[in-house]
DNA sequence: TTGCTCCTCACGTCACGTGAGGTGGC
DNA sequence: TTGCTCCTCACGTCACGTGAGGTGGC
């Protein structure tokens, strides 16, 4: 049985149940700027769980639109941990209360350790500076 | 054969060849507050060559000096093969002219990344408090 | 038949943490 | 004999990158 993905889009056209287009790893990937690897590994660990049509996968507008989310909680330094935990709250409560209140307590922690990762690389910053005048320093002292 | 840490410290007070007291993992672990699995680490990555007493690792205070260099390089953020490269410049040449110049192309590189992860930094932090805010009103509208 | 895409292992990366299982000296 | 320290594997962590080897549809 071979059911190819222009089938699957065929049939999809046809049905009229789940509208939308369709996209396979490597199509989602490019237009999301990530590499299919990536997007593989999410599914791996319960991130997404697109369909399939034989073995291949196939994503939907609602899976795009999950894997823009993770790709924010990247972006915003958040674990896959994290973001799986936020993501699972979505189909549990109709209201989001519980999912909008854990995301204020992500977000809160996230800011107090960029807070002090701020600190400590304008440190960082002044320590290099000063090593490199010392070295410049030395350089011209032995020409 | 048995060839007990106090045996070669003893021999050490004894002959003066290597003068400074000597340290084991632990000890020395402790005294720069890290563990004895790192410094085992490192030394099979090349980074700190201890001598041995049967199998025990003992370390002079050649090895201190060596190992508070690799934690100063490792609290700017350099990755241990940087580190290794510039080291291993140290026995190269007697001018250490190669050392400084090598060390000076490191801190503008790793200047530069900084910068922009300043940058970035300042940027999700805006971001995140656009997003508590959000949150924060969404929370507040629902009760 | 050739190309192109998709798939599943599975090892490699980076800097260690964390047991497991065993040895030596007081 | 009990404790304490030291040692060597070797798997686990985190987020993928990178082949290897194979399949399906035009």
């Amino acid at each position: 049985v071979s059911i190819s993905l222009a089938t699957v889009r065929n049939v999809q056209g046809g049905n009229g149940m789940t509208a939308g287009p369709l996209y396979t790893v490597t199509e989602l990937a490019k237009q999301l700027g990530m590499t299919p690897r990536a997007i593989r590994f999410y599914e791996d660990k319960g991130l997404i769980t697109p369909q399939r049509a034989g073995t291949t996968r196939v994503f939907s507008t609602r899976d795009r639109a999950r894997m823009i989310l993770i790709l924010r909680g990247k972006r915003l330094g958040f674990s896959l941990r994290d973001i799986s935990d936020y993501l699972s709250l979505y189909d549990a409560d109709r209201t989001q209360r519980a999912q909008v209140s854990l995301l204020v307590d992500m977000v809160n922690e996230r800011m107090r350790m960029l807070e002090v990762q701020l600190g400590d690389l304008q440190t960082t910053l002044g320590e290099l500076r000063e090593i490199k005048k010392l070295a410049n320093e030395r350089l011209a002292q032995a020409s």
